[in-house]
DNA sequence: CTTATTAAGATACGACCGGATCTTAATTAC
DNA sequence: GTAATTAAGATCCGGTCGTATCTTAATAAG
């Protein structure tokens, strides 16, 4: 005891007195934690001081599980969010399962809530590093399910079956563009448009 | 003298003494300073202070004429790129014209240096304030020259006059969308697939 | 059970932010 | 020329960042 001689310690912060949690306990107390900020401040008024002292603990801790603000909200959006993405639409119509698809994505970014996609969207573009080790995730999320679909609508025989990659991945190509540039979801107007008046012509036999 | 005891002041940082800057002068050296420090450091790098001790002053000296680093950096590339937009592409073919426009596009990228468009993009996605300041200029960057180039392949006969805004602006969009996800400028490939396989086709009589 | 290892949590560091205050040059008005 | 106004530049503030260090619980190893 050499540096303490004050009887009255600063109050340990975290409730049991002198519990210390571990493990996954301690990272579902800090991933909570992180949520409940994220919901209570918003993504650009969360900073990892907050989220720590939510939690009960310092910010060390959680610099030590994860590397940033970005990647604390990510962990904790997918903890709390099931990120039900696989259904791929199949409506029985190219038309049908694209617009289902966009709208898909846009409920997407409705429920994420977009002033945290856009933070996030912030920090990644600031930061090549980080940018690098999720691009190919953003990049390839058209990519799998259109695939799936023009197959089935080849076979249809509503599109051709030699559609270019990038035709392919027009719609949500725009679609995010759309996201990018406007900073709000593309209205249903645009999504027809999307569909009927740029897509489809392009993929007819 | 109540705060100062000491006989050695901290070395005023400004060149010339006591002479104290004004007006044009002071402002054009923070830029000169702000364009130093940007191709010395790179825009993730710069900071508010850095440029300040570069210029030979404080902060608060930059903050009263910038609201922060995005703007002071635009307005350094402001003053020291002529900017010459203005030009729309006329060779006489629209698939000239489009390819034209978009090279130009790739050209004006690389001068100003991809970290550089990287790291602005990044503070507007953060600050949704910033974003709205600037949303129109750059989403208006094709819808112009789109539109020229357009009429002009329209009176000879090369596309339809009816060209949807989206249509029109399909290029442009989808060379940013390029360059929003891959970081970094599209190939010529890509460029060329954009007008041949996407555009013309939809924009033929 | 005792000892060694791990890592939680506290604390301190230097950097930068954005703003506020204060003194004092530089400028303008009279 | 003198006085009033403006704003440059220094300084301080509280806040956050990301890192490093230290103590000491919690756990694992023997």
């Amino acid at each position: 005891m050499t540096r303490s001689p004050e009887p009255l310690q600063p109050q340990p912060r975290h409730s049991g007195g002198k519990t210390r949690r571990r493990g996954a306990a301690l990272e579902t107390a800090l991933i909570d934690a992180a949520w409940d900020e994220l919901q209570a401040a918003g993504y650009a008024s969360l900073t990892m001081e907050a989220v720590a002292a939510r939690a009960g603990t310092s910010r060390a801790v959680l610099y030590r599980r994860w590397r940033g603000r970005p990647e604390l909200v990510i962990a904790a959006m997918r903890r709390h969010r099931p990120m039900l993405s696989g259904e791929v639409p199949d409506t029985g119509s190219l038309r049908g399962d694209v617009l289902a698809l966009l709208h898909q994505m846009s409920g997407r970014l409705a429920e994420t809530g977009p002033e945290t996609v856009y933070g996030l969207l912030g920090d990644y573009f600031a930061d090549a590093e980080l940018f690098s080790r999720i691009q190919d995730q953003v990049l390839q999320i058209g990519t799998g399910v259109m695939a799936t679909i023009l197959k089935r609508a080849a076979d249809r025989g509503e599109a051709r079956h030699d559609i270019s990659s990038m035709i392919a991945t027009l719609p949500t190509d725009l679609f995010r563009h759309q996201i990018f540039l406007a900073r709000t979801p593309p209205s249903e107007r645009v999504i027809v448009e999307i569909v009927d008046d740029v897509f489809l012509p392009l993929t007819r036999p």
